[in-house]
RNA sequence: GGCCCGUUCGUAUAGGGGUUAGUACGCCAGGUUUUCAUCCUGGUAACAGGGGUUCGAAUCCCCUACGGGCUACCA
């Protein structure tokens, strides 16, 4: 176990005012920024919860900034679901769009007023430009890039003056464009050749030589900044100090570093975290990938407000959230140590950038049930029991709780999520309206029928009604009338049960009751003849 | 195509020059049990390939292969 002094505050669930109210212990400061475009996916979970982790350990803030610059994508609905799913999950905001916080607003559509400063600030310096090229214009520009097989095929350096722009358009020109309402865009003055290095506390140097980038845009033509724009200035104007972000943004780092440099600030520390893949195939774990896999993508259930197509999430298949999150939090990040049984608190306990992996993470099924079963395994009775008198009750079957927690004593060793002890424990509470075939055929044959009604006359005449009772007495009479000992057993198991499996058959006798345990072996013996 | 990142059992990983290459999940076998599950015991199974460096490389360097990411007026 770790030993250095760890500083835990605390972010009570229901008690986002008290957290608030809490100076944090350092000047870390960290961002969780996603893009309301639609649910957010477990990789997108495990991000902020990487943050998260890394706030709480060293103390800092955890800031939440949605990043809605894309007015096209935008879907209603996920901002909410984003928020809720953090929740769930029990990862917890200082600073955040529904909360508030002294660097706000939060949103960047909010925020849209304060970008165009800062795309003309660079113009000024000459380290950025207006654009006026039509998309066709864009359009032929590549295909001719490609056809002549050239070393960089974007908007870059090497041919930004065959466009029309402010550098290659005279000042008139430019201003007179710009009066008379031209759409346009503001464009990144990339360097020619300069080699960029820059920093990642995950993967160490990355250089990469500014010939092979492009002239991004910063400044959309539609009045909103890009996202490459939009980050650098809010992470600035936030304060935020460690950018922890997926993979999938790496390639956009060096363009970051340089706008940073451009502006005369400084970058703050930035660490991107190994992809989550596909289970099957290869590739990132995408949104698409949803039930074609058979688990969940996605922490909450989500319907899509275009289509209407519900896609499962976590919640909604009975996983525990500290299940969830412990299994996420060792998908591409360990200890060091052997353990694997993390609380929240210890995960933020234990965490460190430095423990967190290269390579990318294959998701893994079961694993993830393996935890939940875990956690599962730490609920006491009474709690599973109220889950177990839910499904009854949505099948229209009520029960008294003290039935309820034994049942659920009986079955609990079974069930991998809370809502398999319905299926689990089903015939406690409704008699068997078929027989497993299989079964049948195996344990049901000529003389079975007469030996249960022996049987039944046997158990007619036993009292108490108690498991140990029956078991005794039972055991007797099979001994005693040289019948074998599997076969009877697994016989009355099938009248009482339908099927082969599930608990000590004495126990589901005594839950049955003598009058229930009877009736279903009269009504096995008239059905299976 | 270009640029960048990565590569230890099926999966997640430990390991940072000398290890019988460890652990968890899964899987297989045995034990316990009337059955299933649980539980216990044991087992299967990995350093992508090739060159170096070194007395010695899973560990350091290079190349190759493979995988992935990015390559929008999306994030």
């Amino acid at each position: 176990m770790l030993n250095a002094p760890v500083s835990l505050p605390l972010h009570p669930p229901s008690g986002r005012t008290e957290s608030m109210m809490k100076e944090p212990l350092s000047n870390i400061r960290v961002r969780f920024a996603p893009s309301p475009t639609g649910p957010l996916h477990i990789g997108g979970v495990r991000t902020a919860l990487y943050n998260y982790f890394f706030a709480r350990r060293q103390g800092g803030s955890m800031i939440l900034r949605i990043e809605d610059t894309d007015q096209q994508r935008f879907v209603p609905g996920a901002e909410a679901y984003i928020i809720e799913s953090l929740r769930w999950a029990g990862i917890h905001f200082d600073e955040g769009p529904d909360m508030g916080g002294p660097f706000g607003p939060y949103r960047q559509s909010d925020r849209k007023d304060l970008y165009p400063r800062y795309a003309e600030e660079l113009v000024k310096k000459d380290l950025a430009y207006y654009a006026f090229d039509t998309p066709e214009e864009l359009d032929t520009l590549r295909k001719r890039l490609e056809a002549e097989k050239a070393p960089n095929t974007s908007y870059c350096a090497a041919v930004r003056l065959d466009m029309r722009n402010s550098l290659s358009l005279s000042t008139e020109e430019t201003r007179a464009l710009l009066e008379e309402g031209v759409p346009y865009v503001i464009r990144f003055k990339m360097p020619a050749r300069e080699d960029i290095s820059v920093d990642d506390e995950i993967r160490g140097t990355v250089t990469v030589n500014s010939a092979t980038l492009d002239d991004k845009v910063l400044f959309k033509s539609d009045g909103m900044p890009t996202y490459h724009l939009a980050n650098i200035v809010d992470d600035h104007l936030m304060e935020v100090t460690h950018v922890i972000r997926g993979e999938e943004w790496l390639p956009s780092l060096p363009l970051h570093y340089m706008l940073y440099q451009a502006f005369g600030w400084e970058p703050p520390v930035f660490a991107h975290l190994p992809l989550l893949l596909k289970p099957d195939g290869q590739g990132k774990l995408s949104k698409r990938d949803g039930d074609r896999l058979g688990f969940p993508v996605f922490p909450l259930q989500w319907t899509d407000p275009f289509s209407g197509e519900v896609s499962s999430g976590y919640r909604e298949s009975g996983y525990y959230p500290e299940a969830f999150i412990n299994f996420l939090a060792l998908l591409g990040w360990n200890p060091g140590t052997e353990q694997e049984i993390f609380s929240m608190d210890e995960l933020c306990g234990a965490f460190s950038l430095e423990r967190v992996g290269r390579s990318g993470a294959r998701f893994d099924l079961d694993k993830a049930r393996s935890f939940n079963q875990h956690y599962l395994r730490l609920r006491p009775d009474d709690e599973l029991a109220g889950v177990l008198m839910q499904g009854l009750k949505g099948r229209g079957i009520t029960t008294n709780p003290e039935v309820a927690v034994k049942v659920v004593s009986l079955i609990r060793e079974r069930a991998v999520f809370a809502t398999d002890l319905l299926e689990q424990g089903l015939y406690f509470f409704e008699a068997p309206s078929d027989y497993d075939e299989k079964v049948v055929a195996k344990r049901w044959n000529e003389g079975t029928a007469g030996q249960m009604k022996a049987l039944a006359g046997l158990l007619d005449g036993i009292a108490p009604w108690q498991s140990p009772v029956l078991e005794g007495a039972v055991k007797e009479w099979i001994s005693a009338e040289g019948h074998n000992m599997g076969a009877v057993l697994n016989a009355l198991r099938l009248c009482l049960v339908g099927t082969s499996a599930g608990p000590h058959l004495f126990d589901i006798l005594d839950v049955l009751g003598k009058e229930e345990s009877l009736a279903r072996i009269a009504r096995a013996v008239e059905r299976l003849k």
